[in-house]
DNA sequence: CAATTACTTTTTGTATGCAAAAATGCCGGA
DNA sequence: TCCGGCATTTTTGCATACAAAAAGTAATTG
């Protein structure tokens, strides 16, 4: 099965490539908060953090500030950072700007990819389907997410990209927790097909049409297991 | 004159009030990027910066990773950080971007702007409009930004504000350079107008096509000015 | 018993120390 | 003169030390 790699490098530029202390514990932190492993509103007590991490506090609390600005945890000034929350109304917020990007996205990519771009995205989305019909919803989810970034890559705009990534990981973060009906997986498959079909006709407009209808679909999606957690919270 | 103030905060959540080293830090440094103290691609030597803003080195590169992720400087593994650089095709990006952001907000506006956010709106453009009649551009300048950011507030969207103003501090940084022609000038005030009119209209279609129009040509005397600047230093 | 307060412990924020990497400068040789 | 290599200096990256603030605890008082 070929596995497309994911360019899940960290947001910044770096012009080298040899890795430093504090950018692992930056991709290292980032994962534990969107994987949901560091649950939201989790304090983030430095000294036992940085030895979980095997490192000191000044590279983790550099690693701290970097997430702060991508939103992903929250500083209390004398009293440390915090796991950034995830409330409903922040999760509306997150989805509204994410589907700006992603129409525009999609618009470009239209214009932009390569008939190999679109190839490569079709071959993600068939074994996305094949998932799908097995009901493997992680390895699902995995293409899915692999589509989706491709289809901003093809944009051809890093900022866009770099943008699109920090909002993407807060929605990365809910997904974990969101669990799925066949029926609106069902459903979400079909807008993918739909999707493909645009951007195989480079339909730009009906692209962005429809990646739009998608967020706002999982959003609603998000918004029930929210709900559902707190719920269940409150028992 | 009243004087509508800025929410010129910074772009983390700080839960309480009291200021901390690092974030005056991160403020001052930003500024100093933005306005263009210190020049794109400039060095940020650790100990003299740390010794210029009367800190230590240690709040001091913690700023530096927050604003990289912010996109305004650059990590260079081992090398340290330098101010990010001021290419036309960043710019090109980061306006595509901008344009999707504020058309989003400005659709969002028409709908729940207050009539009293509207009425602040309406006074600045007129403020705006005074000084553009004076030909004081600083003033000039000032107004504008601030009608853009109430523009963004007004789409109640705390997300789509901040990723908005990290954009804007890239736009911002070329404005310093940009010596805008009275033709051009007068134009963009010409479209301003219109803006203000759909906004009082609330037409949230027709803001949305006329923020990115606006733009675009923002863009392009920002293109003009750093074209400018190159073959200056080409001199 | 609740609440306040004094005291202790923990945790954060900042400065400094130290090792490793990069930059600089110097010298000799082609 | 120009280039390369070696030694020196500077700078970065990380760890640690120290001070200040917050959190926790126990004793005292109304």
């Amino acid at each position: 099965m070929p596995d497309i790699p994911m360019p899940q490098a960290s947001s910044v530029t770096f012009l080298a490539e040899r890795r430093l202390l504090h950018e692992t514990v930056i991709d290292q932190l980032r994962d534990l908060i969107v994987q949901g492993e560091l649950a939201p509103e989790t304090k983030l007590n430095e000294r036992v953090l940085a030895e979980r991490l095997g490192t000191s506090r000044t590279p983790l609390r550099e690693a701290i500030k970097f997430l702060a600005s991508e939103g992903l945890v929250e500083l209390l000034p004398n009293r440390g950072a915090v796991v950034a929350a995830l409330k409903p109304e922040k999760m509306q917020e997150v989805f509204v700007v994410l589907g700006a990007l992603e129409a525009l996205a999609g618009d470009l990519a239209c214009r932009n990819a390569t008939e190999a771009d679109i190839a490569d995205i079709r071959a993600l989305h068939y074994h996305m389907l094949a998932h799908h019909a097995r009901g493997e919803l992680a390895q699902y989810f995995r293409y899915n997410q692999q589509i989706h970034q491709r289809i901003i890559d093809c944009a051809g705009n890093a900022t866009l990209a770099q943008a699109w990534r920090a909002m993407n990981a807060h929605v990365k973060r809910a997904r974990y927790l969101a669990n799925l009906s066949r029926e609106r997986w069902d459903k979400a498959v079909k807008e993918h097909e739909d999707m493909i079909d645009a951007l195989l006709k480079r339909d730009g407009a009906r692209l962005q049409v429809l990646l739009r209808d998608h967020l706002s679909n999982k959003l609603v999606m998000v918004m029930e297991a929210l709900q559902a957690r707190k719920t269940e919270a409150a028992r």
